[in-house]
DNA sequence: GATTTTACGTA
DNA sequence: CGTACGTAAAATCT
């Protein structure tokens, strides 16, 4: 029989949390949030500063549920429908919070949000301030249920400033009315005597939101004030709004105030993509972009419009009208990213995050550019290769179907491969590698697991093989073009949670290819082509994440060889300046002239793995070995690069200190998740991952502003540039590009140079490496 | 129909 | 216990 644990804590507090069920030792003792998720709460209570003895403490369910699961109170799934003790409980709820009238009760987790609210889903309401509907009049702040953050710890850092929100919240009672006004839909003449009379006059920093459809632009907000804003409907669902005329005159308003005032959006690339593409307005003085702001700010959490503003703001939530009401909605987009402005301002000075803003704001005209100009691919192409991968597909079908005697089996499902393997054939169960010793084992089919079958049967090698021939089907040769014959992709400066690199995704403006262009594989680079007078010229850093680790570890020698190679053509560099026959060398004290080239993949397999810790599992892994010879060989090479060792040692330090590391460039991550071997290994490859993308990134900015109206910027792959340009330019660009590319970048006492090496192809699959030398 | 899981492509 | 990403297809949830 479960014990009844009522609402606990002074009837004159200000602040009530209400969580979900007692558990286990909350049963025991009759006392709410008394065992881990209490422990939890009261961390997060203490980094609010929030007294736990001062707040009244309630869960929804006032006995403790089978196997602790909420779901036993509900009639549905869905956990819609109460059973009549969760009713009243919940009426007994409603007369506690009557009776003591807190001036914020917070909700912890979804069950408690439902149960005041009527609201389902915590994490799009969180750190919002509400109304309840329970107790009409009662202010209500969400956040994550503390057991949710004991199992995710990164949500920590959230529920911790959604607290501080309802600490603010708790010394007064009531919901403070929206003094805002919204200016929805106005005339035309209206419109345009705001555009001429206000933006344009005052020219100060215009926040711009659209709406846009495939084809066209809806709907546009503007907001130069937290307290103002309007949004003009061009488009009635597919209807004009206006006549022809009166658009015209609209759109030639929009123009002027976009290409002359300063703008901020959420999403700069997004946006000024879209106005060009659509309307052919060009947007010239971005003052600030507040998605990158937030990215800066804050790298490790979400960078939503709606997320930023549950932190940074005190407004209501507005994401759920956007159908309902999309003036309404629209206009509260341009009015939060205007309130955003002042914030985001004060966070990246005080955080000295302002030089890694400047930075990403400089990329998002190069990325729009490159976003809307487009990939030629040839059809031709793609239809050869796709037949070729067809029949080959075809052959492995019909192995399979010899080895097997089945052609029911459908090799895409885990579930059928699965029953294939470890049952029709018995072969031995295979287990994911967990991520702790916690969780439970998992029996996986992956290519790790069909490798380690493969000595034993023939089926497992087939099933890989058909496998990376269905992908590349499916996601790299199943393409489509665009009218224009082109494919696109979306590069987003803020796609990374490191941040320095970009991301690629499917470009929502115009969906055609396979979306990221940055995991193509080599099979299926062939149909990237330029003409006949053209190459596409590719510049990549050399060994550009080593070299960063070999200065941070102040290894001395390898520091020595880099300094020497550089300048070198890449066949001077392979004689002696090779970092994996150097590697190779020291491990097997053997002459750098001497080493095999067994010996150099070796050493290859161990840079890489050792730079950032890899345990023997990869490396016996990575190089076909057990882990039984994989052992000998990291403690080898580690033993023979003590440097990198000090160098790990020196990042948990510091991370033990401040929780945060800093780039080469100056950009800062702090480091939320749980202390231990998984955040140490993510720190380890931060300094070096970050660092080359800033540089990369940056280095392609240079040469967008200084040749970009002469010279196409092709392709963005993390550590390379590509350009497509007439071949007789060749010898001319190829200079400019480098100077744009190598930078001195100061670490300690020293200037660490990247090389650059150059290759050049009619297509992206067959490049060719062009061995020039510098010096 | 939307979301999560599994697997796999690149730097 | 390398890290970082995005996409397709199946599985699962609603």
């Amino acid at each position: 029989m479960a014990r009844y644990i009522g609402t606990v804590g002074p009837c004159k507090a200000n602040i009530m949390l209400v969580g979900e069920a007692p558990g286990a030792e909350e049963d025991l003792t009759g006392l709410p949030f008394v065992g881990p998720a209490g422990k939890t709460l009261n961390i997060l209570l203490a980094k609010a500063g929030i007294i736990r003895e001062e707040c009244l403490i309630a869960n929804v369910a006032r006995e403790r549920p089978p196997k602790n699961n909420i779901g036993y109170y509900f009639h549905d799934k869905k956990q819609t429908i109460p059973k009549p003790e969760l009713s009243a409980w919940i009426e007994e709820l409603k007369r506690d919070v009557e009776t003591y009238k807190p001036n914020v009760v917070i909700a912890l987790g979804a069950t408690a949000l439902w149960a005041l609210t009527g609201i389902r889903g915590i994490k799009s309401a969180r750190g919002y301030i509400m109304e309840s509907t329970l107790v009409p009049g009662q202010k209500v702040l969400p956040t994550y249920h503390p057991q949710a953050v004991g199992y995710s710890w990164n949500l920590s850092y959230i529920a911790v400033l959604d607290l501080k929100k309802a600490l603010y919240h708790s010394v007064f009672p009531g919901i403070r009315k929206d003094s805002r006004t919204f200016d929805i839909d106005p005339s035309k003449d209206a419109f345009i005597d705001i555009c001429k009379n206000v933006f344009l006059k005052e020219n100060k920093p215009l926040a711009v939101d659209i709406e846009a459809t495939k084809a066209h632009i809806n709907r546009i907000g503007f907001s130069n004030s937290p307290y103002w804003g309007v949004s003009l409907g061009i488009l009635d669902g597919s209807y004009p709004r206006f006549p022809e005329r009166d658009e015209l005159e609209i759109w030639y308003w929009i123009a002027k105030v976009l290409s002359s005032v300063p703008l901020v959006f959420h999403n700069a690339t997004y946006d000024i993509s879209v106005l060009w593409k659509r309307n052919h307005i060009y947007c010239k003085n971005i003052y600030m972009d507040t998605m990158i702001a937030a990215h800066c700010c804050w790298p490790e959490l979400p960078r939503s419009l709606d997320f930023v503003s549950s932190i940074c703001l005190d407004v209501p939530m507005w994401k759920f009208l956007s159908h309902e009401n999309p003036g309404f909605y629209n206009v509260q987009d341009a009015i939060n990213t205007a309130a955003l402005i002042e914030p985001l301002k004060d966070r990246l000075k005080a955080h000295h995050e302002e030089e890694t803003f400047k930075r990403e704001m400089s990329w998002i005209k190069p990325a729009a550019m490159m976003q809307l100009q487009g990939i030629d691919v040839s059809l031709e192409k793609r239809d050869k290769i796709r037949k070729d991968a067809e029949k080959r597909l075809k052959e492995i079908d019909a192995k399979l179907l010899s080895l097997t005697g089945r052609n029911d089996i459908n090799y895409n499902s885990p579930d059928q491969i699965k029953k294939l393997l470890y049952i029709d054939l018995g072969l031995p169960l295979q287990f994911k590698r967990r991520k702790s010793v916690k969780e439970d084992r998992k029996i996986t089919t992956e290519e790790k697991a069909l490798k380690n079958l493969a000595r034993i049967h023939e089926v497992p090698a087939y099933i890989i093989k058909r496998r990376k021939c269905q992908k590349l089907i499916s996601t790299f040769l199943d393409i489509e073009t665009s009218p224009e014959g082109k494919i696109y992709t979306s590069y987003n400066i803020t796609g990374t949670d490191l941040g320095g690199r970009w991301s690629s995704s499917k470009s929502i403006i115009d969906p055609y290819g396979p979306g990221n262009l940055q995991n193509i594989p080599k099979a299926a680079r062939k149909l990237y082509i330029v003409s006949n007078n053209e190459v596409l010229l590719e510049a990549d850093y050399v060994q550009a994440e080593a070299v960063v680790v070999a200065y941070l570890s102040l290894d001395m020698a390898l520091m020595k060889m880099f300094q020497e190679s550089f300048g070198m053509s890449p066949s001077e560099r392979k004689k002696n300046h090779d970092v994996h026959r150097y590697t190779a060398s020291i491990m097997y004290e053997v002459d750098i002239d001497d080493v095999t080239s067994e010996q150099r993949s070796i050493g290859k397999t161990l840079r890489h793995a050792g730079n950032y810790a890899a345990g023997p599992g990869v490396v016996a892994d990575k190089l076909n070995i057990t882990m039984q010879q994989a052992k000998p060989l990291l403690k080898r090479y580690f033993d023979k690069n003590p440097m990198l060792v000090l160098w790990h040692k020196r990042i948990q330090e510091e991370l033990r200190r401040s929780r945060s590391l800093t780039n080469l460039f100056g950009r800062s991550h702090l480091f939320l998740d749980r202390w231990g071997e998984a955040l140490f290994r993510r720190a380890y490859s931060y300094i070096p991952q970050t660092t080359v993308g800033d540089l990369l990134n940056s280095s392609l900015r240079d040469f967008y502003e200084r040749y970009g109206d002469r010279y196409k910027i092709y392709l963005q792959l993390h550590d390379a540039i590509y350009l497509r340009i007439p071949k007789k330019e060749v010898d001319t660009v190829i200079p400019l590009l480098r100077d744009c590319m190598i930078k001195e970048i100061p670490v300690g006492q020293e200037i660490m140079k990247i090389d650059v090496d150059f290759k050049m192809g009619s297509n992206w699959g067959e490049m060719e490496e062009l061995d020039i030398s510098w010096r």
